[in-house]
RNA sequence: GGAUGGAUUCCCGAGUGGCCAAAGGGGACAGACUGUAAAUCUGCUGCAAAUUGCUUCGGUGGUUCGAAUCCACCUCCAUCCA
């Protein structure tokens, strides 16, 4: 099977400019591609984590990829598929959040030998002389036609500030400068960026007479329809610090039974043929689909030996007993009164609730289990022997555990 | 720069002097049912020393026994005019 009928049949392929041309160049490894990465967090997640697979998949293949940080644009903000204004980061935010993603790149695409390629563009943006870039790229562009891009539509009813409105423009003119650097001829990326990534495309075609293609991943939605990698909390982050490896696998573990296949297909690097097989799974049969899929994930980001340890922990709090290795949090003496300490207070310091109140109701409602016995009584408490050594479990609902221990 | 409308809790959104920790919905959380899924039902959703107290309705100051609500100024947003 061809690079580009893998990616087609795992449904990943969103819009593509030239169908033709691009199955040409991908196939034969002539393809040099560029995928950005907005440094807009100190850590890349699930979102980022396609676009990685797919440099690899593509690198496999032959092809070179380019990861360009977008240390430039940061500076600006991407409108695109937001509702609201960004708030402007620091220079030195965006620096150190830059740094952030090198390290993390590394892990999954292979930099060696000029295999691939790592870029900033603040190399080339930021010293760009204003008159110069809009007499030279600017007049390429028309407002009329920007304006009628689906992304900024959203953006008239809201407000849209000039700063944002370039934003396009800039990610237009980092496809050139890669073109004319560095002989890249495409640009992946998810489909929200399809109009950006035109612009740059058009750039091209306007100022050097070169054919230049684009192509967009399809992001991943869940079957309701909104973006996946995303909890109450925030983003799940590649970064075990602050999404640990535990904490990942049971983001995928608990996938609706809608998206399993989706995700296996699109996150994995499982041959198809296998999981054209789960597909045929039913019911609670899916759940081992899940187990795999979450499996499988954690290995790609944290390692084999840290999804295993994940799985195993899983495996055992769901089915009862104590794992080894589990969110921890610490107790210390000065936690104490007279020796004991309020189940409360044991819930507050362990982080599984966030208020005295919220840990209260929790106890309330029956959600509130130490050790394996139902808590009921909000004045229970503890002394400070029992948490001495192995520590004890503290769950809070199904799905939140701590182990707490004394420091 | 001018005119008008607006800012309420995680989000949407009611509230126009006390009965307001603030309707309703969504989301989140907890319970039941399950398969660590979905759907459904129930509870719950500011904080705490908890039949009570404290802090909250863009910001600052004021009127009042009492302000989310009235007044002044400021900040931000939207629409129209330039």
């Amino acid at each position: 099977m061809t690079v580009f009928d893998e990616l087609q049949k795992r449904g990943l392929l969103a819009q593509l400019t030239d169908e033709e041309e691009i199955k040409e160049l991908i196939n034969n490894g002539k393809a040099t591609f560029y995928i950005g990465f907005d440094p807009t967090a100190d850590s890349l997640h699930v979102g980022h984590f396609m676009a990685l697979c797919l440099m690899k998949r593509l690198q496999m293949a032959g092809n070179k990829p380019i990861a360009l940080i977008g240390g430039g644009t940061a500076m600006i903000g991407d409108p695109s598929g937001r509702t609201d204004m960004r708030s402007m980061m620091t220079k030195e935010t965006i620096e150190h959040n830059c740094e952030c993603f090198k390290k993390q790149m590394s892990r999954f695409i292979d930099f060696s030998d000029g295999k691939a390629l790592m870029v900033n563009n603040a190399d080339w943006l930021m010293d760009l002389n204003y008159i110069e870039f809009i007499r030279d790229i600017g007049a390429h562009f028309s407002v009329n036609r920007m304006l009628s891009a689906e992304c900024y539509k959203q953006r008239m009813e809201k407000g849209l500030s000039f700063l944002e409105f370039n934003y396009m423009i800039m990610q237009s003119y980092d496809f050139l400068s890669l073109y004319e650097r560095y002989g890249c001829n495409m640009q992946f990326g998810g489909d929200d960026q399809w109009s950006n990534m035109l612009g740059g495309t058009e750039l091209i075609r306007r100022k050097l007479g070169k054919d230049a293609y684009a192509m967009t991943i399809t992001l991943l939605l869940n079957s309701e329809g909104k973006k996946m990698g995303k909890t109450q909390k925030g983003a799940v982050w590649l970064d075990p610090n602050k999404t640990s490896p535990f904490e990942f696998y049971q983001y995928w573990r608990n996938v609706a039974d809608a998206d399993v296949l989706k995700c296996l297909r699109m996150l994995t690097f499982l041959p198809l043929e296998q999981i054209e097989e789960m597909d045929k799974w039913e019911g609670s049969e899916l759940n081992k689909a899940k187990e795999i899929l979450a499996f499988e994930l954690t290995k790609l980001v944290h390692g084999e030996e840290e999804a295993a340890k994940a799985q195993e922990s899983a495996k055992a709090l769901f089915s009862g007993g104590n794992a080894a290795d589990m969110p921890t949090s610490q107790l210390e003496e000065a936690d104490f009164i007279d020796g004991k300490i309020d189940i409360l207070a044991v819930l507050v310091k362990s982080g599984l609730t966030a208020s005295r109140s919220e840990a209260r109701r929790a106890v309330e409602q029956g959600g509130v289990v130490v050790s394996d016995e139902k808590v009921t009584d909000i004045k229970a408490s503890f002394d400070m022997a029992a948490f001495e050594g192995d520590g004890i479990v503290v769950r809070r609902g199904k799905k939140n555990f701590r182990k707490v221990v004394m420091k």
